[in-house]
RNA sequence: GCCGGCAUAGCUCAGAUGGUAGAGCAACUGACUUGUAAUCAGUAGGUCCGCAGUUCGACUCCGCGUGCCGGCACCA
């Protein structure tokens, strides 16, 4: 005689056993309608489950999170029923859920086209309209294998294969289509109608890069309409945002086949570029860095000695010249090293922050580049730590600290941390690993920061803190991070004199936080939509006249502003005033400052921001100030 | 690197089922002297990514290469 505790705290008690779906209907026809899986003491099941017992139970529809998860989860069994009608030799394989919708991955001579996906949409519809009940079935692992081996799908075969022999398998079964799954799934095939297939792309069988290539299919699915319409609006105004389109239409920089992954900076590229690094300079002074400046090409030998020869070396670009190799330096720690061995140094001289703006060229795979933000020549803000271990824990709070204030300068406040720990092929004791793994822990702990634990992906000579950024589609990219290094001081034989009298290896910190300057910069763009804050635009202001009349005047109110070491551009062309502003709001420019004869006669400007806010009528003294301050504020 | 797609004027794109291409914007010239997101008219602009092949003829079809795009893998 179950009783049943909803979620609101009411109470209702059952004669005999009933299912999820009948205390739905029960509470009444429209949730039944509505439901589409059910929690049973927390726990995620089918609005079939029976309950027997007294149990908290509450019913999920499409406005959960769990729902939608559900609806997406079933969608892709929708999307693999329909493929495998239309193409009944394809063989499938996984199909789980992604933020915002679901992929299956198929293994299928025939490669599908995006008209394909049209045919895929029109049959699953079909089916939706079927409404095929969604059936729940289990049995043994070895029935499963057999099963799928007699249907042909080795891939599934393979997957169940891997499942400990003792364990009960689910199976869900929809009209000719049956695919393993622990579910739930809704009730039947009508529940899901607002689903679009996005694209079609290539995926290793299991993630990896040996196997063979099979097909995936994304797809997208929500509760109602209006989120499809929204989610696909939201994607539209992300690629409007596109740093490679904003690039190109702000005449920042480019790229070219003679240099595939490596930037040409154009004027206004270059002037953020600058911007950003004058901003990263001044900072480092003011936390005691010193900033030095290495060789980019450097004798194969030196990276035999560190390390990376053996690790990276494919990664490396590498030249040789009169019988000599070389490598273009990938990464600026082997130099650092060098430059810290001139000379003896004293327990007295730690920390020693050597800072520089390092240019590292990287042979990353041809389909991983991606605009600035992933490409072969890059600039990092690089600076390596030497320290003593009972320093770690200070300079790696101290760091994050930096890091915060930084990101704060450019608006950036949604950062991700995350821990990398010990890799299973490591150097170092492992109680060397437990002391700086703890260090950079508590280091995170100390400032109350929600962070993720990444196992085993921490480089071989240490373990990392990692910090990213979301970028407006949603990905994540690596910019910061702090990294204990216990293995390069020794290999390049870095020592420092102790209060003992003896010969210490220091502790090196590799840490970085915009990453690169051309990654930042890209991920900058897109997080302004080009629309730079006044510190950081390439164009500041632009002074245009009404008429030729004040072309005099417009001129010396740009040469004041030049002259206090802003970036200006004067437009005198004989244009419509609306036609300039068009102009110079496409093309970004801060401030627009507009004079005619009003201004001209009570020698002001007005002024225009580039959202189109008009913030009226000033003297060029207070013009001059107002700048000034918002190159403080960084607004 | 792997799978798939794409490559036409400075930019955004159309087009030709094989007979050497077109629009808008930009550029240039002229008129207009203009008040907060496009004034009008005219002119000029192309190795149709590269290299080979098929063909009387290739921008179009086939092959190879390069780059880019969407993913996957990679990201010290």
């Amino acid at each position: 005689m179950p009783i049943i505790t909803l979620t609101d705290g009411s109470q209702r008690s059952f004669d005999k056993t009933v299912s999820a779906f009948d205390v739905a209907m029960d509470i009444g026809p429209g949730l039944a309608n509505a439901a589409l899986a059910a929690k049973i003491d927390g726990e995620l099941v089918d609005l079939a489950t029976t309950i027997s017992n007294d149990v908290e139970l509450s019913i999920v529809t499409s406005r959960d999170e769990d729902g939608l998860e559900v609806i997406r989860h079933s969608t892709a069994h929708l999307m693999a029923q329909a493929v495998k009608r239309l193409y009944p030799q394809v063989q499938v394989t996984i199909g789980p859920v992604i933020d915002n919708g679901f992929f299956y991955d198929f293994s299928s001579e025939h490669h599908f086209t995006d008209e394909e996906l049209i045919k895929i949409t029109t049959e699953m519809r079909k089916i939706v309209k079927q409404k095929l009940p969604v059936e729940r079935h289990t049995m043994s692992r070895d029935e499963a294998i057999k099963l799928f081996e007699n249907m042909g799908e080795n891939y599934k075969a393979e997957i169940i294969a891997d499942i400990p022999e003792d364990q009960i398998l689910s199976l869900y079964k929809q009209g000719e289509f049956i695919d393993l799954c622990r579910g739930p799934h809704v009730p039947n095939t009508s529940k899901l109608k607002v689903f679009k297939l996005m694209h079609v792309a290539g995926a290793y069988w299991r993630g990896d890069s040996n196997n063979e290539m099979l097909q995936r299919i994304y797809g997208t699915a929500w509760g109602d309409k209006k989120d499809l319409k929204d989610y696909l609006h939201m994607l539209e105004e992300a690629e409007k945002r596109d740093h490679r389109k904003l690039g190109k239409r702000m005449d920042l920089y480019h790229f070219q086949e003679e240099a595939p992954g490596m930037v040409f900076w154009h004027p206004n590229g270059w002037s953020i570029y600058q911007t950003v690094q004058q901003h990263m300079r001044n900072k480092l002074n003011l936390r005691d860095y010193k900033e030095i400046n290495t060789p980019e090409i450097v004798d194969y030998s030196l990276w035999e000695r560190s390390g990376h020869a053996d690790k990276f070396s494919d990664d490396m670009f590498a030249i040789t010249t009169d019988e000599r190799k070389y490598a273009i330096k990938p990464m600026n720690c082997p130099c650092h090293v060098q430059v810290y061995n001139q000379g003896l140094k004293s327990y007295r001289d730690l920390p020693l922050r050597l800072a520089e703006f390092g240019s590292c060229h990287r042979n990353e795979p041809s389909g991983a580049l991606h605009g600035l933000m992933r490409v072969r020549a890059f600039v990092q803000d690089d600076a390596h730590i030497f320290c003593t271990e009972e320093q770690i824990q200070t300079e790696v709070s101290e760091f994050i600290d930096f890091l915060h204030e930084i990101y704060q300068d450019f608006g950036f406040t949604e950062i991700i941390y995350r821990l990398s720990t010990r890799p299973e092929k490591r150097v170092g004791s492992d109680e060397i690993w437990d002391k700086s793994e703890q260090a950079l822990a508590t280091a995170l702990d100390n400032k109350n920061l929600d962070w993720e634990e990444l196992p085993g992906e921490g480089a071989f000579y240490g373990p990392k803190i990692e910090f990213s950024l979301k970028d407006c589609l949603g990905r994540v990219w690596q910019c910061g991070t702090i990294q204990v290094d216990f293995s390069m001081p020794d290999r390049l034989d870095a020592t420092y004199i102790g209060e003992d009298g003896d010969r210490h290896a220091p502790v090196m910190l590799h840490r970085a936080i915009l990453g690169s300057f051309e990654r930042f910069i890209g991920i900058l763009i897109e997080h302004h939509a080009g629309n730079l804050p006044f510190w950081l635009a390439p164009i500041q202001a632009v002074v245009m006249n009404i008429t030729d009349a004040q072309s005099e005047y417009a001129a010396k109110i740009a040469q004041t502003l030049q002259n206090n070491g802003f970036r200006v551009k004067l437009d005198l062309r004989n244009e419509k005033i609306g036609y300039k502003i068009r102009e110079h709001t496409l093309e970004k420019c801060a401030y627009m400052l507009v004079v005619g004869n009003k201004e001209m006669e009570s020698q002001t400007v007005t002024v225009r921001k580039l959202n189109g806010e008009d913030i009226g009528n000033m003297s060029i003294d207070s013009l001059l100030e107002h700048s000034k301050q918002a190159m403080i504020d960084k607004v």
